[in-house]
DNA sequence: TACTCTATTGAGAATTATTATCAATAAGGA
DNA sequence: TCCTTATTGATAATAATTCTCAATAGAGTA
């Protein structure tokens, strides 16, 4: 917890921003487990590791965090915001189970999906006059378990 | 108001359900004018109405429609979620803009992409054992009256 | 048409996620 | 180490949505 956030610390010392303890560790809680977290989440977890930290910081953190491009925020439709890890190099959509709210990463089209939502952004750009920065792709139904259980009930 | 209703009375009365004159003044409002409305947006327009409906019986009722694949329900980013009639010979898809929340709805390549999609709908289905019944697609950026204020200010 | 049963409503309280307030604390440059 | 001020933690405030419950009103039936 020493070191390795020079990156973190340059991207914010321009501006007048201080890499605080509560900060590195909720970047941090990013950076050891990969996932879809709500501030909840980030929440019971950064507090195991440092007890004092509020959820106000929480927060604040998130919204900082997502402005400076390092997190990505979603919304899957269950009423909580989640975060995720910038990763450029790991483009990627969701797949959202409606029962258990699940979410799966998958990046095995985004190979031909890239190619088509280029050109789309591209038209879409020009017919509407829209400056399109990002785009999400969710798609939504039942994860293995859940179609199990339904199952089952019957 | 007296009738045009058949539909839903039929689809209702199979299960219990009542088509009560809130329900039909809140369908009306997403019959007459097609958009991505709030519960409170709904509120408003059949308060005019019909000034005794309350707020419950919207989120009540817009519920009971989606569960009836009447509507469908988006979280478009901004924290309240927003209903549209689920027109099935009109698939489109969004445009978002990050500042003034105006949306777009775009349906000029569904063509393109219902190939796409179907492809990777099925093999994800494979891949991840998932049962799909949905996806939405969004794109986030300014619109153009937003990126114009945004050079004004400079 | 009147009657009855019960789904539905309206008003307001309760819940949940998120944001704002403000005095106390702690980055980090001098 | 000191000083300035961004940041924090605790808590109050908002905002969207859901819950509660007595009163109301669909709609099948007599």
């Amino acid at each position: 917890m020493r070191s390795g956030y020079g990156w973190l610390h340059q991207s914010l010392r321009g501006r007048g921003l201080r890499l605080t303890l509560p900060r590195r560790y909720i970047i941090n809680v990013f950076i050891t487990q990969k996932g879809h977290l709500s501030a909840e989440d980030v929440f019971t977890r950064v507090q195991k590791l440092y007890p004092r930290t509020g959820f106000a910081t929480v927060y604040r953190t998130l919204d900082l965090l997502r402005r400076e491009g390092i997190l990505r925020r979603f919304e899957f439709g269950d009423g909580r915001a989640r975060y995720e890890l910038a990763d450029q190099n790991f483009h990627h959509h969701h797949l959202v189970c409606r029962q258990c709210g699940r979410i799966i990463n998958y990046s095995d089209f985004t190979k031909e999906e890239e190619g088509l939502f280029r050109r789309i952004e591209k038209a879409l750009e020009k017919k509407y006059d829209f400056a399109i920065d990002s785009h999400q792709l969710h798609f939504y139904g039942l994860c293995a378990r859940c179609q199990k259980s339904k199952k089952e009930e019957l």
